[in-house]
Formats: structure tokens, sequence, C-alpha cells
DNA sequence: ATTTTATGATTGAACGGTCAGTCAAATGTA
DNA sequence: TACATTTGACTGACCGTTCAATCATAAAAT
């Protein structure tokens, strides 16, 4: 089936073009994606290593050999799905690049977490799985850096984007302390929070029981009511 | 060789035994042990299909063989040591039975659980792994209910231990509902409570960059302070 | 005290299966 | 024809599992 959908877009790129020239790279960009979404899928659900690559293959409608003319390794293919999401994830998260976070923008902030959550579900189901094994972890931190230079940014993209989120919040955090009064510790109850968000993730991204949507954004506005 | 086959032959006759004392159960248990906490400490840090048995066996510092006389397959090992684990923190948490806890008591099953995660730190490691992978979790569960002639509980452990943690604290946000007003929403409230403490959890068990013990107390107090 | 013997513990080479990765050939495409 | 894409049989390494053989020890026999 997606075989027969790659046909079409050879069909609809066969200009008269002698050249194969930037349309070819188009189709090759899209198959590329679609072997990403197809090994994210396959990640996510049964874990890296329980995922082979004959699976993410057929699953994408290509033989396993096709592979690797897009990734040059099983190990790549993972390393470029969490490199890609994460800068992706980052646009979402870039608008308050002021580093200020009103109360309005703070609200804004959490529904973004729960919306992010929610349209990149494998993506983060992959990640978690991730960052729970330090192995794994470790090598990804290290070869994160390695691609770096395709970015502008120094630090790797995983903690990065932790961090900005950190640094955002804390000010946030800072300010109600401002205005409360001595007895607020600002940054333990920004890890509580955290704490929070975090948990909430978890059971959002992990839930099987086809829980309704209702129930989690319940969670989310009250999330709000708290810490806002 | 020819001699081994005369020896068999003689086994054969079957004489009656010139066993050895029963304390060589004693040291095969200890043996186990010693296998279980080995492999745990690697599914832990390095996930379960990463770790092989020969690292499994040469850590315990024993001979890969072996490891066959003591469990039949990598995956008994793996459940065998869940279910042990689960079993035993069990007990941790059976003391407020009677299903009311008071306020003193809310307190201490919240130290409880920190002190939980600290002991067994890999453990929970693991499990959290483990709650990742539909597969694996599936697997788990199917096999716990294969297994449960052992204990007189019909339901399996992983579940049964958070259901029952999660009907007593149900119970204690319901009454603080009664006291407080209208407004308050106990089942809301218990998630987020739940969702911090799997954060805190997930934090804690997962955090390397060892973090003063004290910074977790302080968040622990928090988490009471804002509960309770 | 010494030797024999039975038995469980232990070893590691070998087996069978799996899977990431390769490559020569086939199949388009211009 | 020339060039690019695609395939899937194949390879080599790895790993869970097995098993024939060895070791260690305690009781029995001498």
């Amino acid at each position: 089936m997606y075989h027969k959908i790659q046909k079409t877009i050879i069909c609809i790129t066969d200009y008269m073009t002698p050249r194969t020239s930037i349309q070819l790279e188009k189709i090759r960009e899209a198959k590329r994606s679609l072997i990403m979404q197809s090994a994210l899928e396959h990640f996510a659900k049964n874990g890296y290593y329980a995922t082979t690559i004959s699976h993410i293959a057929k699953h994408a409608g290509i033989s396993k050999g096709l592979m690797y003319n897009y990734f040059p390794s099983k190990e790549a293919l993972l390393k470029e799905i969490i490199y890609n999401y994460i800068q992706e994830i980052y646009q979402y998260f870039d608008i308050n690049r002021d580093g200020y976070l009103t109360e309005e923008e703070f609200e804004y902030f959490i529904h973004q977490i729960y919306r992010t959550l929610k349209e990149k579900k494998s993506f983060f189901q992959l990640l978690f799985q991730m960052m729970m094994q330090s192995e794994v972890r470790l090598k990804l931190i290290e070869l994160q850096k390695s691609i770096e230079t395709l970015a502008a940014r120094s630090d790797d993209s995983i903690t990065a984007l932790e961090k900005q989120i950190y640094k955002t919040l804390s000010d946030y955090f800072k300010r109600k302390k401002e205005k409360a009064g001595q007895e607020y510790d600002s940054d333990l109850e920004l890890n509580i929070f955290i704490y929070t968000i975090k948990g909430f993730a978890l059971t959002y991204v992990f839930n099987e029981t086809e829980f309704d949507e209702e129930y989690f954004e319940k969670s989310v506005n009250k999330i709000i009511e708290l810490y806002k």
C-alpha cells in the first residue's frame, strides 16, 4: 500500500524534465520520511532492540536493502529520528524566546505541551524509553554532539530543549515568588511542577486503556490552576 | 570415557543415597540470589534486550551454562526478579490494610515510597523500562497469571500493587473532600498527586548527576505539605 | 585414614536461530 | 546504451540454549 503511494509520487513528478534533479531529491526526501515514520512506530511500540530492519522495511513497503540506501545503519536511523523530532518540537516552544512568560502564556505553554504530547505520542514513547537506558543515552548524547554542525547550537539537542524550558519556567516561578510572601520557595515549587508534568506526560503517552481525552484535558486544566 | 559409561550403568542399579546435606539447598538459594542480583543490575542499566547471559554470568562469577541450572531461560529469570521484588515491596505497604489513612500515616506513606525507591533503585529502573514496552508488558502479565498459584492473590502482582495503593489513597482524598468545600474534586486532585509522585519517582530513580539526597528529601516534604 | 562412589555443581564448546549489514543482479528510467 | 533504483539471497557475528564431560564433596566402605 505504501508501495503504491510511492509509485504515484513518481508519476506526479514525471514532468518532461530530462534532468533528474531537484524533483528527484524531493522523492528521496519523501521516502526518507516514510522510512523514519515506519521506524518510529516500531521503535515506540516494541523498543529499539526488539525492532528489526526487516519489519521496518516491510511496514514501509520497501526492501531491507533499500533502507541502507537512505540510512547507513539502524543506529543512525534512530538518531536521525530523534534529532529531527527534537528540532521540530523546538519550534513549538520558541515563541517565548524573550524568556518572559505571562500568566496567559504560561497557560498556553501547558496546553502546548499537551498538544505536542498528543501529536507526537510515538516519539515521546521512544524518547522516554531512550532516556531510561544509560548505555543508549550516552551513545545518543555523544552522537548528537557530532551532528551538531548542522545547527548552530553548541549543546546537545535533547538536554537543550529541557534546559530552555527549565529556564523560562524558572523565571516565571521566580516572579511568582516576588509577588507572593517570603514562605514561597520558587525552585522547590518549580521542581514539583516539573515532576507533575513529567508524570502526566508519562501517563498520557503510555496510556493504552483508551481513556477519554476529556479526562486528560481536565488534568491539564487542574495543573494550570494549581501552578499558574 | 568408557570408564564413565560403566559408572553410569552402575548408577542405574540405583543404590540409596550417599547424598549431601540439606544445607546444600541454602547454598543454592544464595547463588540464585547472586545471579538475580547481577541480572537486575544489568537489566536496569542496559535494558533487558541489550543484556546478554554471558554478561550476567561473568558479573556473577559463574559460567554461562550454570545460569540454566538455576533458571530455565532469560525470560524466566526476568520474571522471577520482578515477581520477587514485587512480593517484597508489597510487604512495605501492607501496614495500612485497614484502608484508612490518617494524616500521619499519609506522611509515613510518602516517606515509605521514597525509602523504597532509594533502596530498590535498580528494580524500579527495570520496572519503568518494562512498563514502557507493550510487548514485554503483555508477556509479563500473562506469565504472572500463570505463576499466581504460588500466592493466594488472584490478580497479577504488578497491577495489584498499583491498585491497592490507589484504593487507599482514593479513600484518603475522598475524606479530604468531605472536610473541604464543594469546589474540591477529589478524583482529580488524586490524579494530579499520582502524576507528581510518578514524575518524582522517575526523576529520582534515573538521576545520574549524583544529586544531593537532601534535594530529593526537600521535594518529598513539599509534596507532603501540598497534598496531606 | 584412605579409598571408593554417588551426586549435584560447574564448565565451555557447540548448535541453531536471528539479524544487521552487503552485494550482485534485476528492474526501471532517460 | 548508460545510469539510478531496488531487490532479496547471502554473510558473518552474536546470543540464547543445550549437553557431554569434569570437578568437588560427603558419605560408605575398606
